[in-house]
DNA sequence: GCTCGATTGTATGACGTCGTACAGTATGTG
DNA sequence: CACATACTGTACGACGTCATACAATCGAGC
């Protein structure tokens, strides 16, 4: 145990908020691994198979987009999760350059208790945080996007 | 421009917080990145560079610890400033084992440098958001590290 | 002094992601 | 209809990180 926040205060002056931030971005992949680690799955998959689960076919590059992952990183989750039989590539009609990604049985199935294992480990994440509190954690962290936007944009 | 923060209205409906807060870090990443690119740098290095230059000689074990990474990973960063003659590996005196990691003159000046582009981009990240914002923020965090520790630790 | 467990740094292989380039297809313009 | 441009998904190579295993070394207990 311990080493678990020190980071705050002797972490490097520079980059304090920010690699704080880092830091629990960090913890939160690895602790929706540690929980999604029985169902085989990591975070990527699993939040793609929620996301086809619950909103429908989609095409990959709008999966990529929604997820904040590029298109070809896009295409071998995807390949896993088909060759797991848990999604399926279909024809669009109307476009034949794309897939329309759909869900399978199986994986509406193991989409359920993702949803499940969310909901568990969020509660468990809410421990300690007031809803208004974790509202203006929201609106920050929405404002700093922009302002991280503006100056990647330079 | 656009598709800047729909990610909040349309987003998978599970991980809202938590997906904010990864696309966050990511950007916070992207945007160091973006800057540091003219020093030939990349936000680990620039981060140990920094730390170094700061707090002085320090293992490589620590190093990790601190910047939150492998020992593995950071002995390849090492290996990459070393090489550029940045930071130089001295023995302890005191354990064979472990190598000293300092700083030279160059990595030094480098170092300056990269206070420098953090300054303005921290500057920049702040604009919209109020001190007791980023206090509020900071708090936020910190408490949601202790219960993804938990979490992690089942 | 010797032995055993713990620690440091490294080598290695694996994984996930990214960037680029490419072929196939769609869409708009002449 | 022909053409140029934009877009989708994939192949490929590169990078950064991780986990594991390992040799060298330290420190504690006898």
């Amino acid at each position: 145990m311990s080493s678990l926040t020190n980071n705050e205060l002797d972490a490097p002056p520079w980059l304090r908020v920010e690699s704080t931030l880092m830091a629990t971005a960090r913890l939160i992949r690895e602790a929706f691994d540690v929980r999604l680690k029985p169902l085989d799955l990591n975070l990527t998959q699993a939040s793609l198979l929620a996301y086809v689960a619950e909103f429908g076919a989609i095409t990959q590059t709008r999966l990529a987009e929604k997820m904040g992952t590029g298109r070809a990183a896009m295409g071998t989750v995807v390949d896993g999760l088909e060759k797991r039989g848990l999604v399926e590539r279909h024809p669009d009609p109307d476009d034949r350059r794309v897939w329309r990604i759909d869900i399978t049985d199986d994986g509406r199935e193991l989409a359920a208790r993702v949803v499940g294992v969310d909901e568990v480990l969020r509660g468990e994440l809410r421990h300690g945080i007031g809803r208004e509190e974790r509202q203006a954690l929201s609106w920050v962290l929405t404002r700093l996007q922009v302002n991280l936007q503006s100056a990647i944009n330079q």
